[in-house]
DNA sequence: TCTGGGGTCCTGTAACCT
DNA sequence: TCTGAGGTTACAGGACCC
């Protein structure tokens, strides 16, 4: 597949910009020493995962998700780094501003990757090819890392391109290239296709793309539903109509955790509840949403997991209201003295504050909670999170002495905390 | 080997309404 | 009044993605 100026990339409006290693490869950008060296960055807790890893630790097999005692087996020699979310985000900020300076068709997938859609920007800046290639020399010079990007027809192949040309690399994939590209690919390319879908086509004998592209609709519909099957064949066609969309409002914000060991205790799982109901509720706020809905999660020791949800009849970015749904949720489950490994809470059916009618409450005080804390999360950026907070998240060994985290700085994510306060 | 945390989407079932 | 069909919504679980 040509890479080069020659390549015919008419027709092929779609980049897929991936940053390479994109945590690791800002661990490295912070600390020089660290370069050509096996990098993981993750939890380095007994039930940590790698979030992100060099390709030298690739190298030896690690790969993202992988859980960090594993990962060290494999990599003995490598550097394992805590997580910084808020440099991630920071750096992700400038590398999206990068891209909106192409074109205003930006949708960003997550921190360090995005779709372009750069149809518009040819007359001004060139080709997609060339608009790739400017893209990758400028965010090595502004940001210090590399990036891969996939160019082609489609969202999806752009993306399958750049997995294709990691690391460090730009591929385009040609309009009258597609099908001999994707026929040539494993099953699990395709996008969709998990380890337990893959599973399910292995035994209809089906291993790459070009063989799911010859087997009849309704035998994949069959095997694994109206919508996958639907989604499956028409991908392995190179069938994709999505396009860029700029701004896509969230559907659910949530938070969960994962205690450092099992918790039987119900008056330790209440107090998580109430600490995650307060973290989500102050998260839909500086959304502007409300949520109509509020569900928990609850996985036990032996990785079995719950999920139960109530549907609000006044929608709420108050904790202490989604802590008592939530609470409410937890008892009905009539746990007896369970062993939880995890919780979460989260907040769905959201709706913009300012088009969620109103419900006047007869006899509710003019101040209510939401003004409580409203005013804790003024005190929070002006503080540092945490500054304000109920007073059963309290640890009494730090309430004279602790001194509030940083404003911004992501809990758990913190400089040398391991988060010991507030787990078993 | 022993599995994080943030999400989205799909499916099946049940309840409810017309 | 009863019954069934069909649509909608709520809920639970699971798979998947980064």
């Amino acid at each position: 597949m040509p890479a080069g100026p020659d390549a015919d990339d008419a027709g092929c409006r779609f980049l897929h910009v991936d940053m390479d290693a994109f945590f690791a490869s800002v661990e490295v950008r912070r600390r020089p020493e660290l370069r050509g060296k096996p990098v993981l960055v993750g939890g380095d807790g007994n039930r940590g995962v790698v979030t992100s890893a060099t390709y030298e630790a690739r190298a030896c097999g690690v790969h993202s998700a992988m859980p960090m005692g594993r990962a060290k087996r494999l990599c003995p020699h490598a550097v394992v780094v805590p997580g910084d979310m808020r440099l991630y985000a920071e750096v992700s900020k400038g590398i999206m501003a990068l891209f909106r300076s192409i074109t205003p068709l930006v949708e960003p997938l997550s921190l360090d990757e995005a779709f372009l859609d750069v149809a518009g920007a040819r007359r001004r800046l060139g080709g997609p090819w060339e608009i790739a290639t400017w893209i990758r020399a400028r965010v090595e010079d502004e940001q210090g890392i590399t990036c891969s990007v996939g160019v082609a027809s489609t969202k999806f192949v752009a993306k399958l391109a750049s997995t294709r040309c990691k690391p460090d690399g730009l591929l385009v994939v040609p309009v009258d290239g597609v099908i001999r590209f994707l026929h040539a690919l494993p099953v699990a390319a395709l996008w969709g296709v998990g380890v337990r879908t893959e599973e399910q086509l292995t035994q209809l004998g089906l291993r790459s793309v070009g063989q799911v592209a010859n087997t009849p609709l309704p035998t994949l519909q069959r095997a694994l539903g109206p919508a996958l099957g639907a989604h499956l064949h028409a991908l392995s066609w190179g069938k994709d109509q999505r396009v860029v969309v700029p701004h896509e409002p969230e559907k659910s914000i949530g938070s969960e955790e994962t205690f450092s060991s099992d918790v039987d205790d119900p008056a330790v799982v209440s107090r998580e509840l109430l600490r995650l109901s307060e973290r989500t509720a102050g998260r839909l706020r500086s959304a502007g949403a409300l949520s109509r809905t509020v569900s928990i999660k609850v996985r036990f020791h032996d990785f079995t997991t719950l999920t139960r949800s109530r549907t609000l009849r006044v929608s709420t970015d108050v904790g202490q209201e989604i802590f008592e749904v939530a609470s409410q949720l937890y008892d009905a489950l009539g746990l007896d003295r369970a062993r939880i490994r995890l919780v979460g809470v989260r907040a769905e059916g959201l709706v913009p504050t300012a088009e969620a009618p109103v419900q006047l409450l007869l006899g509710a005080r003019e101040h209510g909670r939401r003004d409580a804390e409203q005013a804790a999360d003024r005190a929070a950026r002006r503080f540092g999170t945490g500054a304000v907070r109920p007073a059963t998240l309290l640890d009494p060994r730090s309430v004279s002495t602790r001194p509030a985290r940083p404003a911004g700085t992501p809990e758990g994510m913190r400089p040398g905390g391991n988060g010991a306060d507030r787990r078993q």
